[in-house]
DNA sequence: CAGTGGTCTAGACCACTTA
DNA sequence: AAGTGGTCTAGACCACTGA
């Protein structure tokens, strides 16, 4: 009985018709699902294949199991979502490009050197780019990576690489941990110019900070988007 | 065989073991993981059992299956990152508290009435809080749900409710999606004196559209965050 | 064609919870 | 003691890939 043509797994429709409970108000936030012995006798199907079905739920956030207990439906969780940086999501967008500004190694000033926890003016490569959407400026990249491997910088690849991969490229380092910020601030003269705008008006900033394995920090990117054209967008996370 | 005192899973010492090749760089991103069956072999347990382990590293992104080829390390994804918004974790920070402005059930003005889809001057329920950090004001935030149960509207938990929770409990609807946009703006007059800073400040704004089930607008909340007071941190999602 | 992962079965023993 | 979910087995057929 395992295929059936136009094949939806047994699985997925079982998780499938306890969504709809849950949606429809049937089953609500707390309530006891059926069990998993319930549920091979309600389908038909053995127990490895009911819990893969409850196993989909479960990831999702949608149930919650206990040993001993049973399984239930889970309690909604709001405040986390998924959101995705535009540095690899721009040259996704319709009329959006990524023009390379420059790409140099340069000593560290003070204040890259505090960030990256550098002695001043040891080399780091610096990378700054333009996002452009229908050929307006709209954010500006600068990104500091510590340099201690000789690899190949300039690459059309460079365009488009999230930032802690790109840092894991060059520093040839594997366990990385990302920490953004998210901040709005007000344009300087400098970077007004370069945006198209004038001083004073508001920007997204977004800052990454990737460190490796032993919380040494990598690289710094800030990334400077006009307000006035650019918005971030989130995706919900959860279900309910 | 199946269990053993300190009790771990075999399968997620199978996961554990590939994990570490990969952080070792035994195995690098686009290698092929060993087949389902010499994993079976070589820690001689069952095909489902392997497979439970890999289903780990799939889920974490860390490998990619493709059926008739095999398993292999993926490529690292850094673009998508969780984060927390905050209407949910405010309260939880030192020095923090939110501070409740109004409740009121008015009608909608026309700005409401669209983007809610409403005709104007349907009724709507306005929250007005303010978030403060060592008793300053850093964020003020305005939610409009629109009405028709009879809910009791203030309550402690108000204070905490995240907005697409708050509007499921007044709007009784269970299916929702959250749609959130994050932008720079410049704080008009009547915002900037409410923030305690000056008009054309950056403020971070954040703004979450609640959908129910026929993508039909629940609610609309603006969070418009002092610039130069609050910023949004970010968790990193991935793995190396 | 042989080899891969995807699905599924019909059992089993276990740890834990509740009564 | 009975019921629950967690782990595990030793098979099976399938769809898909690549030589």
């Amino acid at each position: 009985m395992k295929t059936s043509e136009s094949f939806i797994p047994i699985y997925f429709k079982l998780a499938e018709d306890i969504k709809q409970q849950v949606f429809s108000g049937k089953l609500k936030p707390g309530d006891m699902l059926p069990t998993e012995a319930q549920l091979c006798s309600q389908y038909g199907i053995s127990r490895m294949t009911a819990r893969q079905g409850l196993k989909l739920l479960v990831d999702e956030g949608m149930v919650e199991s206990f040993r001993g207990k049973g399984s239930f439906v889970a309690q909604p969780k709001f405040n986390q979502l998924m959101l995705e940086l535009p540095d690899s999501h721009f040259h996704l967008q319709e009329n959006a490009s990524v023009q390379l500004l420059g790409v140099d190694i340069i000593p560290a000033d003070s204040t890259v050197a505090s960030v990256l926890k550098l002695k001043t003016n040891s080399k780091v490569i610096r990378i700054k780019k333009l996002y452009l959407t229908e050929n307006e400026p709209v954010a500006l990249d600068t990104r500091y990576i510590i340099y201690h491997r000789r690899q190949p910088v300039v690459e059309n690849e460079i365009n488009y690489a999230a930032f802690p991969k790109e840092v894991a490229r060059h520093t040839g380092v594997a366990l990385i941990r990302n920490q953004v910020t998210f901040s709005a601030v007000p344009l300087d003269k400098n970077l007004a110019q370069q945006l198209g705008t004038t001083e004073g008006k508001p920007a997204l900033q977004i800052e990454q900070l990737v460190f490796g394995g032993q919380e040494q920090p990598l690289g710094w990117s800030i990334i400077i988007c006009n307000g006035e054209k650019y918005r971030m967008n989130a995706i919900t996370k959860t279900y309910i």
